[in-house]
RNA sequence: CGGGGCGUGGCGCAGUCUGGUAGCGCACCUGUUUUGGGUACAGGGGGUCGUGAGUUCGAAUCUCGCCGCCCCGACCA
């Protein structure tokens, strides 16, 4: 992509709203654009590490052999009036009365819509175990919406649903999503910590809470050091053997991890004192097992084998997919800007040519440009009429987690430079040899 | 919803107290210059000062209403 060509109205100075890092900077590098309070456009930027975010969740979902579906924002009040939640779920519900008077909602979440699908056709439990998700706009009408997409009240988000014939699979599903979600953070370059919370308006006996840990979290958490050594790593996993994803669990949650509303201080302070921390984090992802709650008011039931019919066990498990823009970027930034982890990067490489307009340069860079998308990589080439300074500080505020610099003096030698934006070490090395080495970086982390 | 604050070119702000017909920096356009970490100079375009009413010879400025946005708290993926 040729940056004159793009849309990336980029800010020099921070819009007076944004408090926090992660806010400033996805305005400032021209990802977002506030709508109203609450409500973001998502521009070329952010859209690109949404659609990002959104297929490595859509992967990993699939891996765990989960169907992806999609279901209707605006929804009947009827459905929700069956299951009592009409009532229930207070203010944050947005409500909304058609042309014909009938009382319609903007979905905050779906457990009564997929309950009514799966009761419409669901009649065995030879059908079970099924578990379907949607990735999903969802709307709750914070009564204060901050931090901009962190808290918005629109929010794009990954809502998945089990529904087995026992307790016993049930929670095997609540498992198997417990892994799958932790492979799904570490892709992203994300260490997402499960911990054990509490289950709000959604209800139900097991929750677990995925915090990423950051000093502008919301959630003051406590925690036995020892977790943050806890890596998933690229092991293998059979999400069908309940014995494997038990041990995960096991695993994961063996060690002491609480949000503030379920902290037990006796419980924190057996943990030696030099392993106690303290810290606070963003809440990212939530898994369920609330049993036979929305089954039993909406009659979902199979006959199992014996002939009788019983309610079904569920589950529901929440990603949220637009907010994970946010953790990223206050997990992973510094003065200058985002540094996205490869994992989520817009586009792989920066090319900056410090000297538009002139031949050798120009053609480099072209050359580059085209090299990368052959690798099947997609750069980013500052191709505009500005000082390299400028686009150094550009390339530095988007992110980029590779930038090759262009120059005629380097030319002159046969190199480029490659640079990292992690650690800001650069390298010279023929413009071939930069392709290779960025192709063989992205081939790691694929 | 309780408490606090703000609304002035695209962005950041001054001007409001003490009423006199709108200004600065950045960005943008034109030209010259410059070019390895936000170049310099010159010229230029763009604002019914959130909105409605009132006071006044005269309102960005004073008064009242409304709307929007932000911050702290309770609530939440």
């Amino acid at each position: 992509m040729r940056l004159s060509r793009y849309f990336l109205p980029v800010l020099k100075e921070t819009p007076a709203e944004a408090q926090i890092v992660s806010h400033r900077l996805m305005l400032r590098a021209g990802m977002i654009k506030q709508a109203s309070a609450g409500i973001y456009s998502w521009l070329p930027l952010g859209f690109k590490v949404l659609q990002k975010i959104e297929q490595i969740v859509h992967e990993e979902q699939i891996r765990a052999g989960h169907h992806p579906m999609l279901m209707p924002t605006l929804q009947s009040a009827d459905l929700w009036r069956e299951s009592g939640r009409y009532d229930d779920y207070g203010q944050e519900m947005l409500r909304i009365r058609d042309r014909h008077d009938r009382d319609m909602l903007y979905t905050p979440t779906a457990e009564e819509l997929i309950t009514d699908i799966f009761r419409s056709y669901v009649s065995s439990y030879r059908d079970l175990p099924l578990t379907m998700y949607q990735i999903q706009w969802k709307f709750r009408d914070e009564i204060r919406p901050r931090f901009g997409v962190m808290r918005g009240r629109e929010f794009y988000m990954k809502d998945g649903y089990n529904f087995d014939l026992t307790k016993e699979d049930a929670l095997h599903a609540y498992n198997r999503h417990l892994v799958s979600y932790l492979r799904t953070y570490e892709r992203m370059g994300l260490q997402a910590i499960p911990m054990r919370a509490d289950s709000g308006p959604i209800g139900g006996d097991d929750t677990h809470e995925f915090l990423v840990l950051a000093d502008t979290g919301e959630s003051e958490v406590f925690y036995d050091s020892e977790i943050t050594d806890l890596k998933f790593g690229d092991r293998e996993i059979d999400y069908d053997d309940k014995g494997q994803c038990q041990a995960v669990l096991e695993e994961f949650t063996s060690r002491y991890a609480r949000t503030d509303e379920t902290h037990d201080e006796a419980l924190f302070n057996e943990i030696p004192e030099e392993r106690r921390r303290v810290a606070r984090g963003i809440e990212v992802g939530q898994i369920f097992y609330f049993g036979t709650k929305y089954s039993e008011p909406l009659g979902a039931t199979v006959q199992g084998p014996d002939g009788k019919s019983v309610p079904v066990h569920m589950g529901s498990h929440g990603i949220g997919v637009s907010r994970l823009l946010g953790a990223i970027i206050e997990a992973s930034h510094d003065d200058n800007g985002i540094i996205w982890p490869e994992g989520v990067t817009p586009f792989h490489c920066g090319i900056v040519n410090l000297k538009q307009g002139d031949s050798e340069a120009d053609a480099a860079c072209e050359a580059l440009e085209k090299a990368l998308e052959s690798n099947g990589l997609e750069p980013l080439y500052d191709d505009r009429e500005e000082r390299a300074g400028g686009k150094f500080a550009t390339m530095d505020l988007i992110g980029l987690p590779w930038r090759i610099t262009v120059g005629p003096r380097g030319l002159a030698k046969g190199v480029v430079e490659l640079t990292s934006r992690r650690t800001g070490e650069s390298e010279e090395m023929s413009p071939e040899a930069a392709v290779a080495r960025v192709a063989e970086i992205y081939e790691v982390n694929r």
